[in-house]
DNA sequence: AATAAGCCCAACCGCTATCCG
DNA sequence: ACGGATAGCGGTTGGGCTTAT
């Protein structure tokens, strides 16, 4: 049984809504009491005719909200905490192609509401873009979730399954090229290495590190292509610092492309830190 | 310790699509 | 074909909690 109180709204009357033709209806966080008349009104006589179904059981609630209560938190297989790097790496792998779409990329995910993923790509992704001065829906920022958000995703998921403990001096480093995405035979939709990863880096050899020089300052990464950053293990300020002095070295101005003044991430951006506040900086492109 | 700011997420709202008489 | 009821979707709100000052 479910007992998880709501710690939402204070209830509070509502009169005769329009629509629900119904008086001195109740609003706000679901009581103890009400799940349960809810849960076992839809036990006995199932899901659907919300509005009758709300008058049935009992409930001063419109059907909307009881169809909301139901589906997004006491139906029977609804997940509830945090998501896994599998999920979250679906979510952005199906975002990337259905957009804001969130209850068909609900349907990739069992136990988990259209609501809840729709709250984690506003509180989490959202949130980056607004760090990194995106917008969301940005090519720019696009690209920044494939190459690394996803990337250290599938890096996490790798270091949990204990496949290998390769036991490293960088291991904060990202290393997209090195991530393979693992095959399976599950023909189900749910199983995150069936879906269609987006490429790894263009260059064999190339290092997360290089990557990140590419993406966010592509002129220094021409600059230094094919000389590397002298191993993949730089962190932030190494990254930036090498950008500023390439620039500075080679006298580059380069328009739209600046190393500006960076502002760390913090440590706890999206659940398990895949972005340490040592990956990205911020940077402007300056039209 | 007190207060402010920001985050999280359940719940609500408005709109559209679909169903059904 | 029409109109009302219902279901479903995406966007928004706002209150409790946590963190920063």
């Amino acid at each position: 049984m479910i007992t998880i109180m709501s710690k939402r709204r204070i209830p509070k009357s509502v009169t005769n809504n329009a629509c629900e033709c119904q008086t001195d209806l109740r609003r706000g966080p679901w009581t103890l009491e009400e799940d349960n008349l809810l849960i076992h009104y839809i036990t006995s006589h199932g899901e659907g005719r919300w509005n009758l179904l709300a008058k049935s059981a009992g409930l001063m609630r419109t059907g909307k909200s009881c169809r909301l209560r139901w589906l997004n938190y006491l139906k029977p297989g609804v997940r509830r905490g945090n998501l896994t790097p599998q999920e979250e790496l679906l979510i952005l792998e199906l975002h990337s192609n259905l957009g804001n779409r969130w209850s068909k990329i609900a349907q990739h995910l069992p136990g988990r509401t259209d609501n809840e993923i729709k709250n984690y790509w506003r509180t989490r992704v959202q949130k980056q873009a607004r760090q990194l001065k995106f917008d969301s829906n940005s090519k720019e920022f696009l690209e920044v979730i494939r190459q690394f958000w996803m990337g250290r995703l599938k890096e996490s998921m790798e270091q949990n399954s204990s496949l290998a403990s390769i036991s490293s001096s960088c291991s904060s480093s990202v290393s997209i090229s090195t991530m393979e995405t693992k095959k399976t035979n599950s023909t189900s939709p749910v199983v995150i290495n069936d879906v269609p990863l987006h490429s790894p880096c263009p260059n064999p050899g190339d290092t997360g590190t290089d990557s990140l020089v590419k993406l966010m300052c592509p002129e220094v990464f021409r600059f230094s292509c094919g000389n590397s950053l002298e191993g993949d293990c730089y962190d932030g300020s190494s990254i930036h610092d090498y950008c500023v002095q390439e620039l500075d070295a080679q006298n580059i101005s380069v328009p739209g492309c600046h190393v500006v003044n960076f502002d760390w991430f913090g440590e706890e951006l999206i659940g398990e830190s895949f972005w340490s506040n040592d990956e990205l900086w911020q940077f402007k492109n300056i039209a």
